[in-house]
DNA sequence: CAGATTCCGTAGCGCCCGCTATAGAATCTC
DNA sequence: GAGATTCTATAGCGGGCGCTACGGAATCTG
């Protein structure tokens, strides 16, 4: 018995599957992406997805964590590599002009723009908490520098994880709206005029 | 004949029942704001609704222009009364901090959250070009600052314009997500450390 | 091949959406 | 008062929502 697939193989590939249905939450929303819209880009029947992925509500929450590895981890990526907090959130706010703007995909965010206005408060508890998340690994990664002497012993840190993450928030709508790379990449390098020195 | 009102006397106040709807819009969204959800919090009935303000959109626009009047309009004063672009900013921000931390009423604005993630176009579009008028109102103001010579002949207006309506955003949402008034305004002057010198 | 297993397509469930037809209640003019 | 006018309350329309029962199709094991 070595295990070998029983029954009826599944018709369609599973992570590419996947794939569509990110595309499809992160252009509209988890709430205005209705089943019949993921089936029909999916191009599978609507038993094949519950099947497949349980329901509405998990398969947002695959699309979450497979978005999450491809266009969130760059951030911590960038933290840990750059020498400073100030190099490594210029970095982060620099690749995310590129990122929100990349025609592959839809623009701006998933987790900053999937589940506003959600009439499901779960969803939207969820994506507050990924965002408080990215909050307090900027706040960590200032709260060294400040230990370190890099920066002044004065410092917010806390004050400045927010501002940077409310310049991501701002860029996120912002390419929502129509803002192209160029026009993002100022704000960024504006944003960090605002930098303790 | 004095143009007396005839029939049957409407059995509540329209301006009234406009704020309550207003509330409604700002916390739920454009979308996930049912004409239940309004019929209830109201204290009406869906017909007298209908009677009174036409259609869910149309009740939205009126909302959307008292809003407007009462919410947003406070930029336009803080930038015209202000002696420089820099000061007028630094108000807007300080005061957005305030407004959108409010308790008497849903944090964050409207004009940034309601229409987010809507499958009706139309809405998301006028909301869009109102967040436009926004950016265009802080451009020209910078642009004024520039000519009289009060900001460097390099400032990029637009990209400072919108770098300022990028943090208005960003603390919308922040403070959707629960931040405090103190810490929006820990974010405003932060943000203003990035203005030109 | 037979039988077990798994997936797919149709068709439809109960529910809520925005909206309204209809009839009665409340106020006007005359 | 009578009659016209306007609003309110009930009740329900067509349609889309998330989700699933069911039977047939496709692949396994033996």
């Amino acid at each position: 018995m070595v295990t070998g697939q029983r029954g009826r193989p599944r018709s369609f590939d599973r992570d590419a599957a996947l794939d569509k249905a990110m595309l499809a939450f992160w252009e509209h929303g988890y709430e205005a992406t209705s089943i019949s819209d993921l089936t029909a880009s999916l191009g599978i029947g609507a038993p094949s997805l519950y099947a497949a992925f349980g329901d509405k509500r998990r398969l947002f929450d695959e699309v979450v964590a497979v978005y999450g590895g491809r266009y969130t981890d760059f951030a911590r990526a960038a933290l840990s590599e750059e020498p400073t907090a100030g190099a490594g959130l210029r970095r982060v706010l620099r690749e995310a002009a590129g990122i929100y703007t990349d025609p592959a995909h839809p623009p701006g965010c998933l987790v900053i723009s999937a589940a506003v206005n959600t009439t499901s408060q779960d969803v939207a508890q969820a994506l507050r908490e990924r965002r408080e998340v990215s909050l307090e690994m900027f706040e960590r990664r200032i709260r060294a520098d400040v230990a370190a002497g890099v920066l002044p012993a004065a410092t917010d840190a806390q004050a400045l994880a927010r501002f940077a993450l409310a310049v991501l928030v701002g860029m996120s709508q912002q390419s929502r709206d129509g803002a192209s790379r160029e026009e993002l990449e100022a704000v960024a390098e504006l944003a960090m005029g605002a930098w303790p020195r």
